[in-house]
RNA sequence: GGCGCUAUCGUCUAGUGGUUAGGACGGGGCCCUCUCAAGGCCCAGGCAGGAGUUCAAUUCUCCUUAGCGCUACCA
């Protein structure tokens, strides 16, 4: 039983990267019938806000995108200090009563990284132990193991073997000098005590892990498994961030734009994943199936928005894919929503067929309420392209009278519509097509549409002779 | 600056020591057709650069370049 978990820290709105990791997260986790966890990293309490965990809860219901086991780091404190402190009892931190820099770093310009203070890693633990006693502020450090031949390694699921110098890790901090714990120090601790077994996030961690690595030999037997994904980027190659690009890296942008929720996943995951076998149109459930790491690519990925569309076009044609080819009772929920949030209100005897008429051609929720608005309405536009179909000669007189024979017929269906039509169409001497483009014309005020027998059944008997006779 | 990761059409990607380098989105065209979509078909478009290994490199190695990440008492 595998335990995974999605670990953000609530300092802004769910963005786009976060879901995917979320995604991939949730997609190992039920795979492999494992436990999906929640955990919000929020020790940075000057940083952390309410509106970031709505969001984050917003976003991932959204999704659809549910977990078993929910925790916040500020509350596990106590925990993180205790085995902070089991590893400063090890001998494998030390105290640094070092002052906390102030101003600009100047070791990092200096050519040489910065290790640690050497005074304070050879401090007796006499010493120490009485300066902490006197109340002297420090910071508790990892004592990195040194020497020449001394290497940090793991293997990454998704980048392979990793190795490193621990010459080249610093010594790091475990808990700050107001007793808060670090980053690295709760996430790992937490690990720890959530029996996490495969760490899946993004690849800005893969040079931290190598720190995780020593914490994790520290408190535990095994470490747990490590996958690292590419990072999802802005088509000018900077990572996405609010300030330079916007709301396009928020989740709510596509929730907003009338994606379904399951288009928008099955996008995310063909960013910097492949079932290679051409398959990109991909259910929850198929994606479920064929996810795997070795899919997982480990270059990043460049998110297609621009200013002038902050939706990226192969996102929108997924929508559309899955918007046509969705079971139609999973999709009506979703366009019932979007009628009434636009003050629609969908006739529920028809409401199916008249869904999945018009879905083929239509790439976003919001084109029910706007493309579809004739469907659902009775108060609709004429647009100029269907005002010049009405315009052909003696279009507008003809369809006055199909209206007069449907009302007089008693049968309407396709078959006696277009039946009506024809019949008509031949005695005037006038090409069907004009009295089918003119139907859909008059019917929906658009000049483009479904088939025009298919526009009638879907816009109703009365409704249909009615916008007929008022040509 | 140091360390690391990455590099295939505009974008997402598949792929191999010998391939006409495959698919998708987007773009262009054709077909279908009552319109528009959908669908089908076709076209343009790519292995970052340079060495090396090899009979043969897009593929393996090295270098360069570029991008990104880490380099905090942020996460």
């Amino acid at each position: 039983m595998p335990r995974v978990r999605f670990a953000p820290s609530p300092t802004g709105y769910l963005h786009i990267g976060s879901a995917r990791t979320s995604i991939f997260n949730w997609l190992y986790a039920r795979k492999n019938n494992g436990t999906m966890i929640l955990r919000l990293d929020d020790t940075d309490v000057e940083r952390n806000t309410q509106a970031s965990v709505d969001s984050i809860f917003d976003g991932l219901h959204w999704l659809g995108l549910g977990w078993d086991e929910y925790y916040r780091q500020s509350e596990r404190l106590a925990l993180h200090k205790e085995m902070a402190n089991r590893i400063l009892a090890q001998g494998r931190a030390y105290r640094d009563f070092t002052p906390a820099q102030t101003g600009e770093e100047e070791r990092s310009e200096s050519g040489e990284p910065w290790l640690f203070h050497p005074e304070m890693r050879e401090l007796s633990s006499a010493e120490s132990d009485r300066r902490a006693a006197a109340g002297e502020p420090f910071v508790l450090r990892f004592r990195v193991p040194r020497g020449e031949n001394r290497a940090v390694k793991f293997k990454d699921s998704v980048f392979g073997d990793q190795y490193k110098k621990a010459d080249e890790i610093e010594d790091f901090a475990l808990l700050r000098s107001n007793g808060m714990p670090t980053y690295h120090m709760a996430s790992c601790a937490d690990d720890v005590d959530l029996r996490i077994d495969h760490i899946i996030r993004g690849q800005d961690h893969l040079t931290n892990t190598f720190k995780h690595v020593l914490i994790f030999e520290a408190l535990c037997e095994t470490k747990p498994k490590f996958a690292h994904l590419p990072l999802l980027i802005a088509p000018d190659g900077a990572k996405l961030s609010k300030r330079k690009h916007g709301p396009v890296v928020s989740v709510t942008t596509y929730r907003d734009a009338g994606f379904l929720p399951e288009a928008y996943i099955n996008f995310l995951c063909l960013l910097g994943w492949s079932p290679k076998n051409n398959r990109e149109q991909m259910s929850i459930p198929e994606l479920i199936e064929a996810f795997s790491f070795s899919g997982v690519n480990r270059s990043n990925a460049v998110v297609n928005f621009s200013d002038e569309d902050p939706i990226d076009p192969k996102a929108q044609w997924l929508n559309g894919q899955h918007l046509r080819s969705m079971a139609i009772d999973g999709l009506l929920p979703a366009v019932r929503a979007t009628l009434e949030a636009a003050g629609l209100r969908a006739e529920e005897a028809n409401f199916a067929f008249v869904v999945d008429t018009i879905r083929a051609r239509y790439t976003s929720l919001h084109d029910f309420a706007t493309k579809g608005l004739p469907y659902f309405s009775d108060e609709f536009p004429m647009e100029p392209a269907a005002a010049e179909r009405l315009d052909e000669p003696r279009a507008r007189e003809l369809l006055r009278t199909l209206g007069d024979r449907l009302a007089a017929a008693t049968e309407f269906t396709e078959a006696s519509v277009e039946t009506a039509l024809r019949e008509l169409a031949a005695e005037a001497g006038v090409k069907p097509g004009v009295l089918i483009n003119g139907s859909r014309a008059a019917l929906t005020g658009q000049a483009v549409g479904p088939s025009a027998f298919h526009v009638f059944t879907a816009i109703g008997r009365e409704r249909s002779i009615a916008r007929l006779k008022k040509v």
